[in-house]
RNA sequence: CGGGGCAUAGCGCAGCCCGGUAGCGCAUCUGCUUUGGGAGCAGAGGGUCGCAGGUUCGAAUCCUGCUGCCCCGACCA
């Protein structure tokens, strides 16, 4: 992509209502604006790392067996009667009416409605375990949205939901989406540590939340401190392996970790004082076992191999993509800007063309662009007729992973300048080596 | 939902107390120079001063109502 020719409407200054860092730089960096309170627009460069994250979350979703579908934004109110929730939500739920008069609703979360589905199709246990999910916009009416995407009215969610004939396969589903969620956390630079939590209006009594530690977290969490050491389970963990998922689950349930919902003061006093980490978490996961409450309602029944009708079991997990683009530049910026993890980069490769017009940086930035184009790496060409530092003004700003600084001071000696943002570390590498350099890092 | 604050050009702000032709910096556009850490000079464009009433010869400025947004607290993914 050429920078010349994309949207990244960047602003030089901080814009006054923004108070947390992530928030800061996502409207500096042109990712987001805001249309309304809690409500944002996803501007380019922030839908492409929301791409990024919601690519993570799928393959992670699917490689524990979960199914995509779905689900509309707009539910009706008969539905949510069943559940008895249309009285028990509260003002969070944002309810509107069509040309009819009918009551609908903008869905805050989906357990009614996949409810609705399963029990349209499934009548065995032979066609569980099941888990479906999707990725769509839910809304909550929150009385004080704040912190951008962090805590925003709107807000992308990925909700998936298990269904069981009974506790143990319901646990075995609640365990696999433990590992999931480990592994999707891990694999966007994020050390995630699940913590024992409130069910809320949710519902169940098997609950965890899945924090990760920033300093502007929005609670405060209580664990040991040994869990930032802990090793998060591998590409190639068996999901059907009843016993072996269980084990990594009791693993990192093992020691004490909980909000401060949850939090015992007894029994956090008694771990060795170096073990016991008071910090501020940011809550990008939370899953929970909540049993029947809303199969036996809603009749959503499955015969069992006995010949006996059962409620289903069932589980939901849920995820918050949008908030974890916040929550991502929390944990990785400095006061330039935001240093992404590779996994969810904008771009890969940030070339800056340093004297644009000049007949040999244009030569030697169009060259590489078109190189590493061809290798199937994304790169942000900056070609935009600007002075030096403010090109690397904006590559520190926007956090591309890798620039490539092509000048006609290190040209002169054929070479060209490849930085990390991560680190600032820089290395001179030749204008013929630099592709293979950077397709090597990926 | 309680408490506090803000609303003037794309962004950041001054002007308001004490009413009298709407300003500054950055950004934008044009030209020339410049090109390794947000350039310099010269010129230009851009504003129903959040909305609606009221007071006044005259309102960004004073009064009333409304709306939007932000912050603190309680609540929540």
């Amino acid at each position: 992509m050429r920078l010349s020719r994309f949207f990244l409407p960047i602003l030089r200054e901080t814009p006054k209502e923004a108070e947390i860092v992530s928030h800061r730089l996502m409207l500096r960096a042109g990712m987001v604006r805001q249309e309304a309170a809690g409500i944002y627009a996803f501007l380019p460069l922030g839908l492409r790392v929301l791409r990024k994250v919601c690519a993570i979350v799928r393959e992670e979703q699917d490689r524990a067996g979960a199914i995509e579908l779905l689900m509309p934004t707009i539910q009706s109110a008969d539905l949510w009667r069943e559940s008895g929730r249309y009285e028990a939500y509260g003002k969070e739920m944002l309810r509107i009416k069509d040309r009819h008069e009918r009551e609908m609703l903008f869905g805050p979360t989906n357990e009614e409605m996949i409810t609705e589905i399963f029990r349209a199709y499934v009548r065995s246990y032979k066609d569980l375990p099941l888990n479906l999910y999707h990725l769509q916009w839910k809304f909550r009416d929150e009385v004080r949205p704040r912190f951008g995407t962090m805590r925003s009215r709107e807000f992308l969610m990925k909700d998936a939901y298990s269904f069981d004939i009974d506790q143990a396969g319901a646990r075995h589903s609640y365990n696999k989406m433990f590992v999931a969620y480990l592994r999707t956390f891990a694999r966007m630079g994020l050390k995630s540590i699940p913590m024992v939590a409130e069910t809320g209006p949710i519902g169940g009594n098997l609950s965890h939340e899945f924090i990760i530690l920033a300093d502007t977290g929005e609670s405060e969490v209580f664990c040991h401190r040994d869990y930032l050491d802990f090793d998060v389970p591998g590409a190639d963990v068996n999901f059907d392996d009843v016993a072996g998922l269980q084990a990594i689950v009791d693993r990192w349930t093992s020691l004490y970790a909980a909000t401060s919902e949850k939090h015992e003061p007894d029994a956090y006093a008694k771990l060795p004082g170096d073990k016991q980490v008071t910090a501020r978490g940011i809550e990008v996961g939370h899953i929970f076992y909540f049993g029947t409450k809303y199969s036996e309602p809603m009749k959503a029944v499955v015969t069992g191999p006995e010949g006996n009708e059962h409620p289903v079991q069932m589980g939901s997990y849920g995820i918050g993509p949008t908030r974890l683009v916040a929550a991502i530049i929390e944990a990785f910026h400095d006061d330039a800007g935001i240093k992404w993890p590779d996994p969810v980069a904008p771009f890969r490769v940030a070339i800056l063309n340093l004297k644009q017009g000049d007949a040999a940086t244009n030569g030697a930035s169009e060259a590489l662009y078109r190189d590493l184009t061809a290798r199937g790496i994304e790169v942000l060409y900056d070609d935009r007729d600007e002075r030096p530092g403010s090109k690397f003004a904006t590559a520190d700003l926007i956090g591309i992973p890798w620039q490539v600084m092509i000048g006609p001071r290190s040209l002169a000696e054929g070479k060209v300048e490849i930085k990390r943002r991560a680190d600032g570390s820089r290395e001179l590498v030749s204008t013929a080596a630099a592709a293979d350099f950077l397709s090597k890092q990926a």
